[in-house]
DNA sequence: ATCGTCCAAATCATCTGATGAATTATATTG
DNA sequence: CAATATAATTCATCAGATGATTTGGACGAT
């Protein structure tokens, strides 16, 4: 099976069927079993850690960590980002469809903790943009569409739209907006959550691609930015009329 | 951006704006360049090189290579299975999910030669399944699903599709199959691909759903398989009723 | 001139050994 | 008993030497 990587290091923990929290022997001891140098395993090592497939401490050694999709696909999604900006809406059309895709059977596996959860973190975010100067509810927002699939059984699913977080905030999408776009963008969310409680799954997901067509518009519209390596902007509301007008 | 990687290989290759194509300067050199030891570096290579994103040879060197989803995904989702084959599943409805997402757009990219193409494996795998004995046209199988999906400009999607076929022939599920379960599924091929030359993409739609599902049924129902390591079965086709009535 | 063969140079590939740093376990001391 | 100091384990990094591969060029034969 792990013919494919070449990868001594991996292969060692399949066929010694270990299991996450499993410890592997120090590296000189593998180097001895496997018969390769302490420098070519620790290549390997540098593979599986990047991919998440191993923990790795002094003194602690090398343990397996639970299966996770999300490092491979971001790793590879932000060198991406990093070489053509323009990737970002491809991402972002394949994560809309799956958000879609699951969105049903995300919403059947729900508790009722999850719920309140949700409401909470709506609640949170209109605080927020309520504040003066008013702040991004951003971590809310990434937050809340995570949690609605947090019950689904498929890592892969789940990897994919975590990265999509981790690219967005890497893009510095999460720094500008403009308050009525979040208003309403929190007004869809309200209505989402709402659906969602009151067991109209479909109008939930009716909601969800209408607030999504929203976002997708105005991605088109923002002008392509340049931002150099060292430019940390910090978050910042643009304000506009309304929110002037309507301060209180 | 790619600072969360930690790898200076590839903030040397985003930093320089180095292309598809372009070389970067030998290990050594680097070495002296970036301040760390070749050892070091080459860790970092390993991981570039398993991801797919540099080629790296002796006398040639070390060459940016175009942007690929594929390596991230197929590395992680390998060393998935190894652990627990049941994950092929949760793969299998992301990937029938995305099938269905992104259908419309592709067909709708698609030239006439591409049709053409795909009417030529159709003949094909019939070609394959009318010998005597029949063998399994699972180039053809993997080989129509991918051409539909050519013309997507999604490097996200197409990734996710093709490793999804990678991981199929990993589990060896390319190699046992009946007759008339294949019959079947080239029937739904040649429905699809005579749907979209017909320019109905709604009928061809439709008609990839049923036949997913057809798959699906069949994946529930297969005993759980256990091979060892070095176990390659021959590609083989139990035969039934059917086709040993109507052998010829 | 064109082709093939052989040789040399460039570069990656791998190993070994030495030293340093981080973390955890253990011992010590007030 | 708690806080601190010490020691042991393991990873982290580096430097240097040698080998393997690939490529490009020299050179001769046809």
């Amino acid at each position: 099976m792990l013919r494919n990587t070449e990868s001594d290091l991996l292969a060692y923990i399949v066929e010694h069927g270990l299991q996450p929290g499993d410890r592997l022997p120090p590296l000189e001891e593998l180097s001895a079993e496997l018969q390769i140098s302490i420098g070519k395993l620790r290549e390997q090592l540098e593979v599986a850690r990047t991919m998440g497939m191993v923990e790795v401490k002094p003194r602690t050694g090398i343990r397996v960590s639970p299966f996770n999709f999300l490092p491979a696909v971001r790793f590879s999604l932000l060198y991406a980002l990093a070489q053509d900006r323009k990737l970002f809406d491809a991402f972002s059309e394949l994560r809309n469809h799956v958000e879609f895709a699951f969105f049903h059977e995300a919403v059947s596996l729900l508790t009722d903790e999850d719920c309140a959860y949700l409401k909470s973190l709506i609640e949170n975010a209109f605080a927020k943009l309520d504040e003066h100067p008013p702040r991004i509810p951003h971590a809310e927002h990434r937050e809340l569409h995570l949690t609605i699939y947090r019950r689904l059984d498929n890592p892969f699913v789940k990897g994919l739209l975590e990265a999509y977080w981790d690219a967005y905030e890497a893009e510095g999408l999460s720094v500008f907006s403009d308050y009525d776009y979040l208003h309403e963008v929190w007004t869809y969310h309200e209505g989402i959550v709402n659906a969602v409680i009151a067991g109209d799954v479909d109008e939930a997901y009716r909601l969800l691609v209408q607030h999504t067509k929203l976002l997708q518009k105005r991605q088109k519209a923002r002008a392509p930015r340049n931002r150099t390596n060292g430019d940390r902007a910090a978050p910042e509301i643009k304000l506009n009329a309304h929110q002037r007008t309507a301060p209180k």
